[in-house]
DNA sequence: TTTTGAGTTGTTCGA
DNA sequence: GTCGAACAACTCAAA
């Protein structure tokens, strides 16, 4: 056994605790952990802006706790596993399986090739409590509701979350050398230095993915399911990157929070890891889901094209100040609270009538928990194309989300500063404020803070209008 | 095959 | 200020 040398491939597992197939390359023998950057095959799904810096840190602690040993390479990964192969004594190679249409196609592809030299290929879930085909309705087709499907297909039918399990204790790494690339020609940060002011308000690494999932089982959970809604309170997990890079596995995170009871506030917080799944069925079942309208009677949806409108809302200038104070806090930090990415959302989609394509495709390159699946399901549910998604008529209107859930104005105020005067009655309508009280405040509209982009009354009629136009193109063919 | 009940997160209006 | 109804029609899931 000692003189094997397994490859295990890192790549959204980024951890040593609960990784299944880190566990079995290194039961098998001496281990090669490699990571390798392939822009090529990932093609326009390439990794965006704020994760590359998220996954540069990331990958930065896993070297750590590998004692330096692992080995970073960059181009077409079958040419790359391949070569490792060819030049040196490898008797298999393990990884994680991934889900994204292309990860299924290249890993396929890489399968089989290493199939014809006689290198066995061992593959794990590690990250998906239940895989897509272990979800079917009982006619083998995939759920397209998520309640019947989470309660059903996952509850019910499929196998309970097992335990997650330690990291393995004996590791074995190799030291050979690979004709491996330093980390740091990756090249994942960026040239001009924006990161810096990002990477502050995270702990990334397995061990900040811990330290989170602990503050938010002892502290968040407890008023999870109210207090989910309020931007300004600690109540979120904050995982979903650490989700994303594999930092941690969703069955640490059930695990730990199933541990504190039975409650509807757990309940609540499993149903959302829940979501998660549904995802990663859907774009598992419809690859198309990132691109194509997963209803196609969304196909003639009338929407508009405007530039310097998108622009608006991609810079937290639309005038409308809970928007703003989303769209800036995802510049900022990589992130945005979950109900201000629907308001953030639903404004571009239903007022500014700009399609969901503008909205993911800025998010995947802005998030740090940019995440194919859960980025386009929840795009195409908050449109109204998705599966299961909101009926027409629900529209958020952001100055009632705004005084709803940001009632003292703590989040908007943190993010959208120059409004930090305005008394809170106004803080979500600026423009309805007496000349006096803007002067009092500091606020010059137009100048210092942007009049809205457009009339609230007016955009939700519009969209209203575009439904009910989407609904006659329906009529005039019937099936 | 047919039928029945239900579908994450909202807003507005009028009583 | 609070509350319930209306806002469409359709598709999905399961019996």
């Amino acid at each position: 056994m000692s003189d094997q040398l397994v490859i295990h491939w890192f790549r959204q597992d980024l951890r040593l605790t609960d990784n299944p197939s880190f566990a079995a390359a290194v039961k098998e023998g001496k281990v090669l952990p490699i990571f390798i950057l392939d822009d090529v095959n990932a093609g326009q799904y390439a990794i965006g802006g704020a994760a590359r810096v998220w996954l540069h840190h990331s990958l930065a602690s896993l070297n750590e706790s590998l004692n330096g040993r692992l080995r970073f390479f960059r181009g077409d990964a079958q040419t790359i596993i391949s070569e490792l192969c060819r030049q040196h004594r490898i008797t298999g190679v393990y990884w994680n399986r991934c889900y994204e249409p292309w990860r299924i196609q290249q890993d396929n592809s890489i399968e089989a090739a290493l199939a014809l030299v006689n290198i066995p290929v061992s593959t794990c879930n590690g990250s998906l409590l239940w895989e897509p085909l272990e979800t079917l309705k009982s006619d083998g087709t995939p759920y397209k509701v998520f309640t019947p499907f989470y309660r059903r297909g996952c509850l019910t039918n499929a196998d309970p979350v097992r335990a997650p399990k330690p990291a393995p204790d004996k590791i074995s790494l190799t030291d050979g050398v690979f004709n491996s690339l330093q980390q740091d020609q990756l090249e994942l940060l960026p040239i001009v230095p924006w990161h810096q002011q990002l990477v502050s308000y995270w702990h990334i690494g397995e061990q900040g993915a811990q330290q989170t999932l602990e503050t938010f089982a002892r502290e968040g959970v407890t008023q999870y399911k109210e207090g989910r809604n309020f931007p300004a309170k600690k109540s979120v997990s904050r995982l979903s990157p650490y989700l994303h890079w594999g930092e941690i596995s969703p069955h640490q995170v059930w695990h730990r929070i199933q541990f504190e009871g039975d409650n509807e506030n757990v309940e609540h917080f499993k149903s959302e890891l829940g979501w998660r799944e549904f995802s990663y069925s859907l774009l598992y079942h419809f690859p198309e889901l990132p691109k194509k309208n997963l209803q196609s009677k969304f196909d003639t949806f009338p929407w508009r094209n405007d530039e310097a409108l998108l622009k608006s809302w991609q810079q937290g200038q639309t005038g409308y100040p809970i928007v703003d104070a989303g769209m800036r806090e995802l510049w900022q930090t990589g992130y945005m609270h979950n109900r201000v990415r629907m308001i953030a959302g639903s404004f571009l989609v239903k007022n500014l009538l700009l399609h969901w394509h503008h909205g993911e495709q800025w998010f995947r390159d802005c998030l740090v928990d940019a995440d194919l699946a859960n980025n386009s399901a929840s795009w195409q549910w908050i449109a109204g194309c998705g599966a299961d998604a909101a009926p027409y008529f629900r529209i958020f209107n952001p100055i009632t989300q705004g005084e709803k859930f940001d009632s003292s104005g703590e989040y908007t105020r943190r993010y959208v500063p120059e409004l930090a005067k305005l008394p809170d009655r106004y803080l979500f309508k600026p423009w309805l404020a007496p000349e006096e009280l803007l002067g009092n405040a500091g606020i010059m509209l137009g100048d210092n803070y942007p009049m809205p982009v457009i009339d609230i009354k007016h955009s939700r009629e519009r969209a209203l209008a575009a439904f009910k136009s989407l609904k006659q193109v329906i009529n005039k063919h019937p099936p």
